[in-house]
RNA sequence: CGGGGAGUGGCGCAGUUUGGUAGCGCGCUUGCUUUGGGAGCAAGAUGCCGCAGGUUCGAAUCCUGUCUCCCCGACCA
């Protein structure tokens, strides 16, 4: 391709709506415009780079044998109302685009597509001798995100590959999970990609066993903690940690004592000489729940720790039996709404008791209690008497009503590690572009999505899925590579691999040169670019840089003798050499770096 | 959803306080000179000043409404 023809339209200024490095670099090179609030266009250059990642996407899914497929991504409503999902996708996190059709029908834009694949696995795979099956598609999803942000990081429409494997058993389910984790780490290094894979939170997709994978980068939106022995890996959301120990209270009688303006554990343990550890606080939340309950909740920690919503949502989803939609504290507004009168907040214990919900108009009439260990292991601590600006010192957990044991603390760096409490957890951050869950029977079930298995019994199918955000790895792959002059592309997903810049195109020697080596590349089956345009050298040098191609031979003032300067883009390194050999060692090392592994 | 900010040529911005009919830099067009790291000079083109109402002799500017975009937050009693 000639730049001259490329439509290449480079900006100097940084877009004043861009805030992080791939963001302002994907604008001002040309590779994506913003359309409206998180939805872009993909430029040409863009195309290419994403169908590079598309090509090595299905390269390693073909080679294990799954099969490629597109689904509708307009899906009825009542697909996903057997799945559970439409309340939770609609109103609840009011995540998907949903519309009526003509004939008042709803339909969803597909955010995700679980329900229609197990439909359709429900319908075509009856037999156990069918099985496994794995299939997967690249397409757009539609994600009406609360906060859009950082061009293609998190937009409201992106390209995602979604994978789903069907089993006849667990042990099939994990073969394929495990193929699909290895597959996954080939798919990022060929990307160019330094990804690191841990421990997540399943989410709304539900399930159990699931990983992420995470491109390391200052503007990630996800904290990872890993462990220095690189044996653990996990998302803050999930991760455990050991607790630092607690400080025993000291002996002594039993009592209840002032506590004035002493609302926060901070304040408390400052006027009464306590360590947070002595301590036990306790959150008053309301959990809105899928099937229209509103529970209110009692959690209580130790003092010192920090609770872990993703945690907490989990553990009331179990409890309860239902999908959590949201958890919020409670306001003393929301306790007027409900016709209560006002709780003791700042000296609340985990005692508080269910007659303060006597009379709520839309609430359940019993709290949901529940406890961290870190909280459930003190034999003895502060905590609030629930009675204003009074604590209870030297509590005990004989008199108080049962705590579901839940893990709801927040894991930080610094801590013991669980495997290896010799170990010590470090902070990352991530953006996620990867993501595999063994699903398990949970789609299979809500839509009945059964096969005979080898006993002649009718079984719900076993299922994994896979995403990978194709977009998203795009603008990751230049988070981690990039420097001050621009893009610096990995090969593997480069537009293009080399440019070849003629320095003045009124020099017929120079250009004479320049067309020569272009063709070569183009013969060798390597994707060139030639730099035709009539501007000066310092123009296309700062273009070629921001553009971020890896490989740049100039043909300059050396042209009459035959000598070509080569750069490669990353390294900023520059060697004069004939342009016979500069073609020959940049053949050679785009094609082994498009051929690591073998 | 709550809080903050902004909509002026393709991009980045000034002008709004104190109303008088729009400006700067980059980019674009033409010419000359330059020619290896975003050139210089000269001459040009490009604006329903987000949209709709209102006040006024007169509105980018004041008032009302509305739409859009960006940032922060969604929280530990």
């Amino acid at each position: 391709m000639r730049v001259s023809r490329l439509m290449l339209v480079t900006l100097r200024d940084v877009p004043a709506d861009a805030e992080i490095p791939s963001h302002q670099l994907l604008v001002r090179g040309g590779f994506i415009r913003r359309i409206g609030a998180g939805i872009y266009a993909y430029l040409p250059m863009m195309w290419r780079v994403l169908r590079k990642i598309n090509a090595i996407v299905r390269d390693e899914l073909n080679s294990l044998g799954a099969l490629e497929t597109l689904l509708p991504q307009l899906q009825p409503a009542d697909l996903w109302e057997r799945s559970g999902r439409w309340q939770g996708y609609t109103a609840g996190e009011g995540i998907m685009f949903h519309l009526e059709d003509r004939q008042n029908r709803e339909l969803g834009l597909g955010p995700t597509h679980e329900e229609v694949i197990t439909e359709l696995a429900g319908d075509l795979l009856r037999s156990y001798r069918q099985l496994p099956v794995t299939l997967y598609q690249i397409q757009t999803k539609f994600r009406d995100e609360i906060r859009p942000r950082f061009g293609l990081m998190r937009g409201r429409e992106f390209i995602m590959k979604d994978a789903y494997s069907f089993h006849a058993n667990q042990d099939d389910l994990e073969a394929t999970y495990q193929a699909m984790a290895a597959a996954y780490a080939r798919i990022f290094k060929r990307c160019g990609l330094e990804a690191v894979a841990v421990d997540a939170d399943s989410g709304a997709i539900g399930g159990a066993a699931s990983q992420e994978y995470m491109v390391t980068a200052e503007a990630g939106e996800d904290l990872i903690l890993t462990s220095s022995d690189g044996l653990y890996a996990a998302n803050q959301e999930k991760a455990t940690s050991l607790p630092p120990l607690a400080q025993p209270l000291e002996a002594g009688s039993d009592r209840i004592i002032d506590t004035p303006d002493q609302v926060s554990i901070e304040q408390l343990c400052v006027a009464n000489g306590l360590d947070p550890t002595q301590t036990v606080k306790v959150l008053v939340l309301l959990a809105r729940l899928d099937d229209g309950r509103e529970q209110p909740t009692l959690v209580s920690l130790r003092g010192d720790q920090v609770l872990n919503e993703v945690k907490l949502a989990n553990a009331v989803s179990r409890s309860l039996d239902a999908t959590v939609l949201e958890i919020s504290p409670i306001s003393e507004q929301q306790l007027r709404q409900q016709g209560l009168s006002e709780f003791p907040f700042g000296s609340i214990g985990p005692d508080l008791s269910d007659t303060e919900l006597r009379g709520c108009r839309s609430w359940q009439s019993h709290f949901l209690r529940l406890a961290d260990a870190t909280a459930l292991d003190l034999p003895r601590f502060v905590c609030g008497a629930n009675s204003r600006d009074q604590h209870f010192w030297g509590r005990t957990w004989d008199a108080i009503p049962t705590q579901i044991r839940a893990d709801l603390r927040t894991a930080h760096a610094g801590e013991q590690c669980v495997h290896d409490p010799s170990q010590t957890l470090s902070a990352c951050r991530g953006i996620e572009v990867g993501h595999i869950f063994q699903l398990g029977r949970k789609y299979s079930e809500a839509l009945d999505a059964r096969f005979t298995n080898s006993a002649g019994q009718q079984e719900a199918l076993l299922m994994g899925c896979y995403g990978i955000g194709i977009s998203r790895l795009a603008q990751a792959a230049v988070e981690q590579h990039h420097d001050d002059a621009g893009i610096c592309w990995p090969v593997g997903i480069a537009p293009f691999q080399v440019i070849v810049v003629i320095a003045k195109m009124k020099d017929s020697n120079q250009v004479a040169l320049g067309e020569g080596l272009y063709q070569s590349f183009l013969d060798a089956g390597i994707d060139a670019l030639l730099d035709d345009r009539d501007e000066r050298a310092g123009v296309k040098f700062k273009d070629a840089d921001l553009i971020g191609i890896p490989w740049r031979i100039v043909v300059g003032r050396d042209a009459g003798d035959g000598e070509v300067e080569v750069v490669e883009r990353s390294a900023c390194k520059s060697t004069t050499m004939d342009h016979q050999e500069a073609y020959r060692q940049v053949k050679e090392s785009i094609l082994n770096t498009l051929r690591p592994e073998i």
